[in-house]
DNA sequence: TTGTGGGAAATTTTCGAAAATCCGTGCGAC
DNA sequence: GTCGCACGGATTTTCGAAAATTTCCCACAA
């Protein structure tokens, strides 16, 4: 649980500078995206006391660049940090997970409503590209599933933000990518295997059906229910430590 | 206004300890603090390049912890932050006033909704109070505008924290307050003054009896005409360089 | 005139040591 | 027995100099 080992040290995100665009990002930048991934991926666990001197280790940088990605964390919640005593993982819930649910249904209905209302051609594009390549890799995801289930992540994300793309409010865009970060946290947490993958698929063609006939309430019915049955799903799978 | 004169040392922060809470504090909290009254007051005006070596002086401190507040400054978007570039105060426009304004209506009427449903004696009675020691300083500011002013805004802000107090949901109440204080800052760069204040009360009265009488729809409705007309009167006054 | 490259200056970012703060522990007083 | 308090170690926070990066300016060529 606590192996910090420096199995990921900064060294590599340089070197592979040309393959992800970290060129010219600055070093605080890069830790934060790393320490982002490891606690929504769950390889930092709740609770966990983020030490400055094992961190240090861990991602091969100084106190600067770390402390200043610990407070970029802490902004979004990811972490929990207190005036001279530092940092720590933030827990999670039950009763977060209920919030963080909700509070998503009504960002994402909005933004939803706002982007059928003013949807063009490009993202009823954006739509159907995404809804396709969800669904190849959902055919996929029946055979090998732990190794596609990374890439299917990512592409249902990409869907929603699609679905979302035309949302011209920048803070309703914000809110949705801070909430959806968080809920993708508990989603990893509770190991989400493909278990009753053909019921979301089914939730995805009926909700890209709704949003291109441009029907919001039946479109926002559908993508409220889909959020709340993913949380309960999450919410059984969670452990019982519920504060 | 490029005047950047050591007009408040941090030892001032320091030495007042006992009289605002800021006791236990990090040097990065209370320079974010300071920062963040100085960008909301219009002290920093926006699009001001914010230089490290500037900072130094003004705010009495070392380079880690004004990076740091610079930072969280940023991740609450008062300032834009570049790699390698340094950060600038946020610039404003119409544009973004526009796309504020409405996403504090969804967030406002929401959390006013819950509150309403779920509100007890107590919150009723923190509506009471705000709203009569608001409708108290109203009186005052016929007289004395300028003094007042200020206390008239916490008043205001107090009266409509009261409203929301009852809403559970911390991810409603983050919005709203980061919300908030971002359209804070356009009513102080209009210089909002006293005038027409007498309708705002009217307003503030209604919004008061509709949510006492758990009236959700018509509270909500006069909540979003209430921000609306701000906006429209701050808008007005904003100088014509809309992006 | 316009565009390009080199290099100095300005600025940001990072490092590691020094200072400040917190936390647990043991001692003494009541 | 319990409470208060000082002490030592662990940890965070801050400082200022060094390294890295961008920006600016000017000579020079097309």
């Amino acid at each position: 649980m606590g192996a910090v080992g420096a199995e990921r040290s900064v060294a590599t995100t340089r070197e592979t500078d040309g393959e992800r665009g970290d060129s010219g990002a600055t070093l605080a930048s890069s830790i934060y995206l790393q320490m982002r991934d490891d606690i929504v991926s769950g390889k930092l666990a709740p609770g966990t006391p983020l030490r400055l001197k094992s961190l240090q280790g861990r991602y091969g940088a100084g106190m600067s660049p770390i402390r200043e990605a610990l407070s970029r964390l802490a902004s979004d919640t990811f972490v929990i940090g207190l005036d001279h005593r530092g940092f720590r993982v933030a827990d999670i819930s039950r009763d977060d997970l209920a919030e963080l649910t909700e509070a998503r249904v009504l960002i994402e209905c909005e933004a939803l409503r706002q982007a059928i209302a003013a949807g063009d051609e490009a993202w009823e594009n954006g739509i159907l590209a995404t809804h396709y390549r969800l669904g190849k890799l959902d055919a996929r995801l029946k055979e090998a599933a732990d190794e596609v289930l990374e890439t299917w992540e990512a592409a249902n994300q990409e869907f929603h933000d699609a679905l979302a793309a035309a949302c011209a409010s920048r803070w309703i865009q914000r809110f949705r990518q801070l909430l959806h970060d968080q809920s993708k946290r508990y989603r990893q947490l509770s190991l989400l295997r493909s278990v009753s993958m053909r019921r979301i698929q089914d939730e995805h063609d009926q909700l890209k059906d709704a949003t291109l006939a441009r029907d919001s309430d039946t479109a926002c019915r559908l993508l409220a229910a889909h959020i709340r049955s993913t949380t309960d799903y999450v919410m059984r799978q969670l452990p019982p430590q519920a504060d």
